[in-house]
Parts: C-alpha cells; structure tokens; sequence
RNA sequence: GCGGGUGUGGCGGAAUGGUAGACGCCGGGGACUUAAAAUCCCCUGUCCUCUGGACGUGUGGGUUCGAGUCCCACCACCCGCACCA
C-alpha cells in the first residue's frame, strides 16, 4: 500500500523545470515525424491571467500532448497580444508608462502559466508590442500599400468635446463619454482603411472548405459578410435632382409609401443648406454613438423635407425623409420604406402616419387583409401590386429588375454588407502606421530600409488626446521622396492587425523578414486553433483576410490560416450581493469572502447572509473572479487543469465552485494511489478488466481527437472505479501503467510522478500513447430494450447480432412483457437487431 | 433592433430517432478511528395505492411503432454588432 500523498506543491516544480532541461515542448522543424500546430488565441497582457485562460490553455495542452504522444511533431507557441488601451489607460491613471506596465504583466502572466505545466515552446515566445514584431508589421502593410490594398477616405469617429478625444465604443456609455461625462458626437476624420471588400466572395466561398469549422461560426461569417442581389433604382426628385435606393425587396415596390435619406448623405446636406429645421435634425442625429447597436435601437426619426420624389411605376410623388436608421456605409445610403414588409419602415410609418400597405399576403385571397400591428417579411403572394399581382416573392424580384433595367431606371446589383476594414487609431500604444504626410508629394511610405518606425519612449499622458500629434521631435520629419520637411503619421494601427499574422510569425521568426515561407510552409495551416465564440467574426475574419491579401501578393501558399477551430465557452461563477438599503445599490462580495453551505450564503465578517444572485462570466464588476495563482497553490496545477475538462462540454459554460475543485484534488490523489497498487509480480489474467482497459484507451483517444474532453474525463473514472475494485493481477498492473499515460495529457505532474515511481525511465512526456489489442473491443453480448406500446417493460441480455425472430421469441416469452400486453391483440412487432423489440397492440 | 447560440434531477452534465439521467458534485445513512481528517460501502428525478406503477428533458402544438433528439410557434438567458480584446 502507497501511504503517501501526491504533493503537487513539490512535484509539479520538479516536473516543469525537467521537461524545461530536457526541452521536451521544443518544435523541431527539421523532424520528419508529421506535423501538428496546436494554437490558442495569445492572450492581452492585462496583468493577472484569468480562469479563462487558463480554460483555453488547458485544452490546447491537453490536445498537444496528445498529439505528441502519438507520434507528432508539435508546434504549440505562446505569445503576447501586447498593444492596446488598457495599458494607456494605466497610464493615464497611474503614471506608469504603457510599455513598462505591459512588459511587466507579461513577465507575471509569463510566470502563472508556467505554474501550469502547459507545454509550451518558449523559444518562440513573441509580443506584439516590441519593434522586432510591430516593425515587420509595419513593411506588410507597405506591401498592402503597393498592392493597392490600403486607402485613405474619411470616416466617422466618437468624439468626446470635452476632453477633445476619439474614443472607442467601449468608451462611450449611454451616449457619454466615461470620464468627462459629455454628450458623444459622431466626428467624421481621414482614416486608412484596408480593402477587406474585394475579398468579400473569395472570404464568402472560402468558408464552404473551413468543414472543421463550427456551422455556427460560418453561418455568423456568412451574415456578416451579408451578400445581397437587389434592385438599385433612381427616383426623380421633385427639384430636379435623382436619388439612387437600394433594395433586397424589389418585389415590394407598389408598397414604398415614403423615400428616406441618411442624415450624412449628400441630399440631405445639400438640403440642410437651405433648410435650418433640417441642419437641426442632421445635428441632432450627430449625437449619440457611432454603433450599429446604438443606430438600431434608438426611437427612429425622421425629418420631413420639401421635396417629394416620383415613384418610377405609380408616378405618384412619395415624401422623401432624412432618418436616422438609415446607413450611408450601406447600399447608397438612401432606402425606399415599404412599411408593409420592413419592421423598421413600420415603426416609421406608424410615427409619422405614412400609408402601411399590404403587397405581399398568404393567397390572393389576403389583399383586403390590413397588417396587424408588426410588418410581414417574409414569403408569399403579390397583392395589390398591379402587373405583379399573383407572383411569388422570387419571380416578382426578378420581373420588378426586368423591367427597372428595360425602362433605363434601375438596375439588378450585388450588394454586400461588409464594410473595408477601418485601422486608423488616433491612440500611442500601438503599431505606428509607417506613413510621411508631405506638403509635395503627398502621403509617402517610410522607406523599407528606415523600417520600423518605433514608438517615442518620452511621452505624457497628462492631456487627454493621442501623445503622437503633440510630439513634435517624432512627428517633424523629412519626405522619403523629396527630402523636404514632413510630418509622420500619428495615427497607430488597430491591435486586429497584429492578431492578423501572429501565427505565421509563430513559425520562424528571422530578423530581415516578417517570416521564413518555407517554415511557415511546413507548420500552416494550424491544424487546430481554440478561442472564445467573441471572435467569431472580427478577429477570424481579419486573420482570413490577411492571410488572403499575402497569398495574392505571393507570400504564403494556402488561403485559409486555420483548418480546424473550437470555440470554448467562459468560465462562469456564483454571485454574492446585498443591497444598500437607502440607495439600492448592489455591493458584490468576492467568494473569499462568503461562507457557503448547500442552501445559503454568509459574509463571514459580520456573520449575516448575503444573496446568492445568478451565475455569470467572471468579472471584477461583480467580484466573481478567482484567480488561478491562489487555486494553483491550493490545489495543484494537475487539479485546476483536471477541473477545466471536466464535466462541462467544452464548448459551453463552465461554472466555477469549490466543491468541484475539491473532487477534483480528491480525484487526483485517488489516481495517485493506484502506484501502491502497481505490482509487477502480480500473476493472472483477468479478461473483463483487460477489456475495460483496452475500451478506455480507444474511447479516450476518440473523445480527445473530438475535443469533447468532459467525456474523457467520464471515460477516465469508469477506468479508475474498475482499477479500484479489480482484485490484483497481471492485467490490472498493466492497466494501471496505461491509466498513467492516458491521463498524461491531462494532469501531466502526477502522470511523471507515478511513471517514476513504478520504475519507468525517461519522461512520460516522451512516452507514446498505448497501443490496444482490437480484439479486445469487439463486444459479445448486447442488452436490449423490450417495450410495449413504446413503453420499456423489460431488458435482455442476448447474444450479439441475434437474429430477428430469436429476439422477438425471446421478448414475447419475458412475464413483464406478458403481464403489460394482458391478453390483447398484438398488431405489429419492431425489431431493430441489437437495440430494442417493441410490441404495438 | 439585427445576426448567432443555449435550455435535461438540488447542481455540472450523458444519451447514431430506440433502456432518459452515464460520470462527477452536493446531500443522507453506515464502516474504520479514543476522536478527527483521509478513505471505503450503500442510497439519492418527482409522485403513488411501492415485489409494482404513473409522470418527467423551458412552454404549446405536430410527425412517428417510438421524440431530449425531427418540424412549427413561443418564452427565458448568453455571445456578436465593425474603435474592448
């Protein structure tokens, strides 16, 4: 018997600096064993890791040591997605410099993954902020450049008039700036874009081939990248002038009761010039946020102009509106409302008393039928609609574009929603774009040579405001071309951009070149990347476009960077919290805090109960974090690592408790004292636990490859409960050894220990997966399932592959069967072989 | 508002259209111990007339010999919405 505890506290040092020593996680390029590239999204250096993280890492380790085990040679790198506003923002609120407190977070983040044994390989480690990474950043983007990628056009920005600043959505609450409280205006600045829309059907068509990716994933790509056939058509303005309309519902142009303009679109301008009450409106409309979100949910409005414009079928003249639901980055920026089959032309309509016609219905029988009180979009029958009347949805489309394009009034148009991808960021700590403005020549690309262009080290944050524009020794320059005084860009790239290529540069990173295209040829595509469902869209829709972009300009030789994605749900935790009597505000408690039993909650320092509010993802607003350094500490990495598998499927929620950490070490230590129970001397053979073993071999190995490791874990038990109960024999000492390997990937410190322990030489790190006897697998007896009327009566125990009338012998022969059937006429028996027979009477 | 997802015991969850609740947590009972910790064993969806039976997978309908699984409608919650990363 093994009287000693498993001691994470000294074992899981001793482990990580021999796997450390032997460099066992180290990629070898040259190996010709088959590669594996195992990413996780690199993480925001914000100071502390988060469960989160720790969640993501754990299933990437988890699926690169299992790789390697079987036989791989895998790349599985880290690094630092390093630039960004946080650490401006420590800056402005501490004095610490944005560069010093990131390389700081990253040394202790550094240091907390450690302590979780993952299986990294450090030497390729890269952070995003440091020239050697940003300045080869910086000559792909000239390359864009070149390439006829990158434009400059003015655009919208959050401006807070207060303290004179851009600020990020994040930053405007509720129409306000966060610190100086000011009402936000929309501002529009000249900004660099990127031409993500010429890839719009490559990005669309690529994601047919992404077959590992989740349908979930594409399907919200495919949305977002919105391709639409419809109709643009002009109407003839009443002053002369023509408006060009966009529609995906030509078929329901007999029901356009009004025409509506965005409040920045060239009319309503040109109106507002001559119409103060319109110049009001537009002024109006500039306030608030810059979202999609704030956009849609805001009450719409509009503003009635003078002029009409004249329907191209009716020749009726419709009331043309400024509104502010409509978008100038859309279609062209002016809609034709049919109130009838859009909610949003609804709602209008109902605000302003606009005529709400039904054109589309059931049958024809509908076309006196009045709308109810929400708008119809969907299919049906044309009504009301003159020549259309009778048509389907599709055929009247197609007829209403016919005939637009006869006549010389519209046209049929692809539209897409995806708009070109904005980079401009009027903020320091980030890539600095590599541009000259020249009073002769224009903007001018840095020279490759003068690359990078590396950010000033002595700047304050004691104004509001980009510290760039107002450095006056960095921005004064000379003009690459002519050599005459310049000023720099002062504008930084957005940090999606560094997230666009850091995979390849993962791969080999030479000092002249942003990557070595034979390495990169050899580990990408990455054969597995894991992150949060958050980035379904930017993050994921940036990198495949980047990706593109370098394979036309002939940089990389595949267009899709990540063959196989998993998207892992959050980490979740109880909340705790009272309510000010006088002024109704929540005070949290963190969980250190609270005294927990199985019903209720205490605040341990006063001793009185505190509510116990819903489950929600871990933030500091409701100080429900727990961080990994102190569960680390308490329980060993094996254990946190162990708790991040189990249970819940990987892809959803996660709720964190400390019970289920407790089992969790408890499991741990149940593992570990299987070693007292590894007897080489044992003698005998027992079949049933062979067979077990050799199951759980093949159902771990299919569950990881799969990702679902909360079944492995389950399959991980059932072996550990069978290896208990086993009495001892040359089969369970063997089944034991092989309980070690497979649940090395999982708790890699116990699995070294214990592999020492009973005598192995060498690092299980190194040991390969278990081979498995196939024979063992084939299972010779099945249990099936007797119903009556669907109903379960009974089970038998039958021979595998027993013939249909056997099974249905044997179940009209079971007394339960008999007792329920109680005589009556039996009109039909199923039989499916091998599951179930089921009597109808 | 729009797009995407999720919903099964007290809790996390398992279940190729075929035995609902595997496995774990919590809880209850017992063994061991001077005692405790640790460990081990048993029980643990609800209800009833309890050697059995009825009900039960967010709600309401439907398809099927059979539905957690497929279809329709609804409800609740979560994620994203282009300057958070």
């Amino acid at each position: 018997m093994n009287d000693t505890r498993f001691d994470p506290s000294s074992a899981d040092g001793r482990w990580q600096k021999a796997w450390d020593e032997a460099e066992c996680f180290r990629a070898d390029s040259a190996s010709d064993r088959p590669k594996s590239y195992v990413l996780e999204m690199f993480p925001y250096p914000s100071g502390r890791i988060h469960i989160g993280h720790v969640r993501n890492y754990t299933m990437g380790d988890v699926l690169a040591r299992y790789k390697a085990m079987r036989g791989h040679e895998v790349l599985h790198p880290m690094g630092w997605d390093a630039f960004g506003m946080p650490a401006e923002n420590a800056a402005m609120e501490k004095g610490v410099h944005p560069g010093k407190w990131t390389r700081e977070n990253i040394e202790s983040m550094k240091a907390q993954l450690k302590r979780l044994g993952f299986a990294l390989d450090w030497s390729r480690e890269l952070a995003t902020c440091e020239p050697e990474y940003y300045g080869h950043e910086q000559a792909l983007f000239i390359d864009l450049f070149e390439a006829g990628l990158v434009y400059r056009k003015e655009s919208e920005v959050n401006w807070d008039p207060v303290d004179q600043t851009v600020l990020a959505n994040e930053q405007v609450i509720e129409g306000r700036g966060w610190r100086s409280g000011a009402e936000v205006e929309k501002r529009k600045l000249a900004q660099w874009f990127l031409k993500i829309t010429d890839f719009a059907e490559e990005l669309l068509d690529g994601l047919e081939s992404l077959d590992k990716w989740p349908d979930k994933v594409r399907l919200m790509q495919e949305n977002w990248i919105g391709k639409s056939r419809g109709l643009q058509l002009a109407f003839d303005l009443s002053d002369g002038g023509r408006v060009a309309v966009y529609s995906t519902r030509p078929d329901t142009i007999y029901g356009a009761s009004f025409v509506a303009v965005a409040p920045d679109h060239p009319i309503a301008q040109a109106v507002a010039a001559k119409d103060p009450g319109a110049a009001a409106f537009i002024e109006e409309c500039k306030r608030g946020g810059t979202t999609a979100a704030d956009l849609e949910t805001a009450e719409k409005k509009g503003y009635l102009t003078a002029l009409t414009a004249r329907h191209p079928l009716l020749g009726s003249e419709l009331p043309l509106f400024i509104a502010n639901f409509v978008l100038m980055d859309y279609g062209t920026g002016a809609v034709m409302g049919v109130p009838g089959h859009d909610q949003r032309d609804f709602d209008f309509a109902r605000k302003y008393d606009l005529p709400i016609l039904r054109v589309v219905g059931v049958s024809a029988a509908d076309a006196d039928r009045p709308l109810g009180t929400t708008a119809e979009p969907g299919e049906g029958v044309l009504v009301n609609s003159g020549p259309l009347d009778g048509m389907d949805v599709d055929s009247a489309k197609q007829w209403v574009i016919d005939r637009a394009e006869r006549e010389g009034w519209g046209e049929g148009k692809t539209v897409w929603r995806l708009r070109d991808w904005g980079v401009s960021r009027q903020r320091y700590w980030g890539t600095p774009i590599p541009f000259v403005h020249c009073d002769a020549c224009g903007v001018v690309p840095v020279r490759k040579a003068d690359l990078p262009v590396t950010l000033p080290e002595d700047i304050d944050f004691a104004t509001p405001g980009n510290p760039l524009a107002r450095h006056e020794s960095w921005k004064n320059t000379t003009c690459p071309k002519c050599g005459g005084a310049a000023v720099r860009e002062t504008d930084t790239l957005d940090t999606f951009v560094d997230s666009s290529w850091y995979f390849l540069r993962f791969a080999s990173q030479p000092a002249d070149r942003p990557f070595e295209p034979e390495e990169v040829a050899k580990w990408l595509p990455v054969e597995q990347y894991i992150g949060g469902i958050e980035h379904a869209i930017l993050h994921l829709l940036y990198a495949r476009f980047w990706t593109r972009a370098l394979a036309r300009l002939g940089m990389v030789e595949f267009t899709e960077p990540f063959a196989s994605l998993f998207t892992q749900g959050m980490v979740t935790h109880e909340t705790y919290f009272r309510r000010e009597p006088d002024s109704g505000r929540m005070v949290y408690f963190a969980p250190e805090e609270i005294a927990r039993d199985a019903k209720s909650a205490v605040l341990k320092e006063d001793g009185f109960p505190v509510s116990i509010g819903r489950v929600v993802k871990m933030s500091k607003s409701k100080r429900n974090v727990v961080d990994p350094d102190t569960i680390i500490a308490q329980y060993g990495a094996d254990a946190v690592r162990w708790f991040m598998l189990s249970d819940s499927p990987p892809e959803r929620d996660l709720p964190w408790s400390e019970s289920g950490i407790e089992g969790c070490a408890r499991f741990v230590q149940r593992v570990w004292r299987l070693v007292g129970e590894h007897d080489p001397a044992a003698q005998g053979e027992d079949a049933d636990l062979a067979r077990k073993t050799a199951r759980s071999v093949h159902d771990v190995a299919e569950t990881i490859e799969a990702l679902h490791f909360n079944k492995a874990v389950a399959k991980l038990y059932e072996l550990v409960g069978a290896l208990e109960k086993a009495a001892p024999s040359a089969s369970r000492t063997r089944g034991i050894q092989t309980l070690f390997q497979l649940v090395a990937p999982m708790m890699p410190h116990l699995a070294e220990e214990a592999w020492h322990s009973i005598g192995q030489l060498g690092l299980i790190a190194n040991a390969p997966w278990p081979e498995v006897d196939e024979s063992l697998l084939v299972e010779d007896e099945v249990t099936i399932a007797v119903q009556h009327r669907g109903k379960l009566r009974d089970t038998l125990t039958v021979p595998k592959g027993a013939s249909k009338e056997t099974l249905e012998e044997l179940a009209l022969a079971s007394d339960k069967v008999q007792r329920s059937i109680d005589g009556a006429e039996i009109r039909k028996v199923i039989v499916v072989p091998d599951r179930l027979v089921n009597i109808v009477t």
